[in-house]
DNA sequence: GTCCAGGTCTTCC
DNA sequence: GGAAGACATGGA
């Protein structure tokens, strides 16, 4: 039994929905009463008001720096639109329909966990294989009375200690092996996700790629959504199929061009452009 | 039943 | 160096 404590945090111009549900993260859950999830062992259940967003925990916090930083809502969301081509039809008519869709900054751990788990899986399945995970392996986390249990993502230490085939058991599949060897890496420090940030894009992206099961996009968008590199450009069938289209008269395209060409294209924020691209694409299909 | 999913790796030409 | 095929699983 707890007492709940909560926050409001006034932001404007931030669209949780959309936010929670364009792909960036699979952990969090979409209730009645708002989206709950867990941000570095705290369970947190949010909501959005006219005032901005509703934070409500399970237990008093200090300061709420560590919830700022995960949404992202000191970011001023119009001074990176401006930075967008203002003649690219395709690009604002996204930020028109997604406006107020933000780039959230995860733990680099479940981010990196999430994507390699993600190849050739529907968002809905990541979530489905993301939730066992936390149920079999994640540590406990304190929720307020009346709701029901819940758990962080599981450490690279706890996943580290398993075998393939407890990976198996929670459907994961071929990725099992990869986000074994991930997590073995991570855990015996050989990797050290902390120390990525500091480094240039590329050494960044070099050091993921020597993970079995993430390339390119996997990488990117670990270099995005966990460590906000704003020039990291993730190229999913969805973005490679717009670019194509919008941009080269539907003609197919080589993988390094297309990333050339979004790099010069969508400026120094390229990776909200892609958000706003993949989003958008996402939810105005059939 | 068939198709395909926020890919990546291996094989083969 | 680039084009196929394989890989597990389940929603649509």
């Amino acid at each position: 039994m707890t007492s709940r404590c909560e926050l409001c945090l006034p932001v404007a111009d931030y669209a949780l929905d959309a936010t929670m549900n364009s792909g960036q993260v699979f952990a969090w859950e979409h209730t009645r009463a708002g989206w709950t999830g867990v941000v570095r062992g705290r369970w947190v259940r949010l909501t959005a008001t006219p005032e901005g967003l509703r934070a409500e925990t399970a237990l008093p916090q200090r300061d709420w720096a560590w919830l700022r930083h995960f949404l992202q809502s000191d970011v001023d969301l119009a001074s990176v639109l401006a930075t967008f081509p203002a003649d690219d039809e395709q690009l604002q008519s996204a930020v028109t329909a997604c406006r107020g869709l933000r780039l959230l900054r995860q733990d680099p751990w479940e981010c990196l966990a999430g994507f390699i788990l993600s190849s050739t899986k529907q968002i809905v399945q990541i979530r489905q294989i993301v939730r066992g995970l936390c149920q079999r392996y994640g540590e406990p986390v304190a929720v307020p009375a009346g709701v029901s249990e819940a758990a962080a993502f599981p450490t690279a230490q706890r996943l580290a200690t398993l075998t393939e085939a407890d990976l198996r058991a929670c459907r994961m599949g071929f990725r099992a092996p990869y986000l074994l060897t991930a997590a073995r890496r991570v855990a015996s420090g050989e990797m050290n996700l902390a120390a990525l940030g500091n480094l240039p894009l590329d050494a960044a992206r070099d050091e993921l790629l020597t993970l079995p099961g993430v390339g390119e996009k996997i990488a990117d968008c670990v270099l995005l959504f966990a460590y906000g590199f704003p020039a990291a450009f993730p190229i999913d069938v969805w973005v490679r199929r717009a670019l194509r289209d919008c941009y080269f008269r539907g003609r197919p395209v080589r993988p390094e061009r297309l990333r050339e060409f979004a790099t010069r294209h969508f400026g120094s924020h390229a990776g909200y452009a892609q958000q706003y691209l993949f989003h958008h694409i996402r939810t105005g299909r059939r």
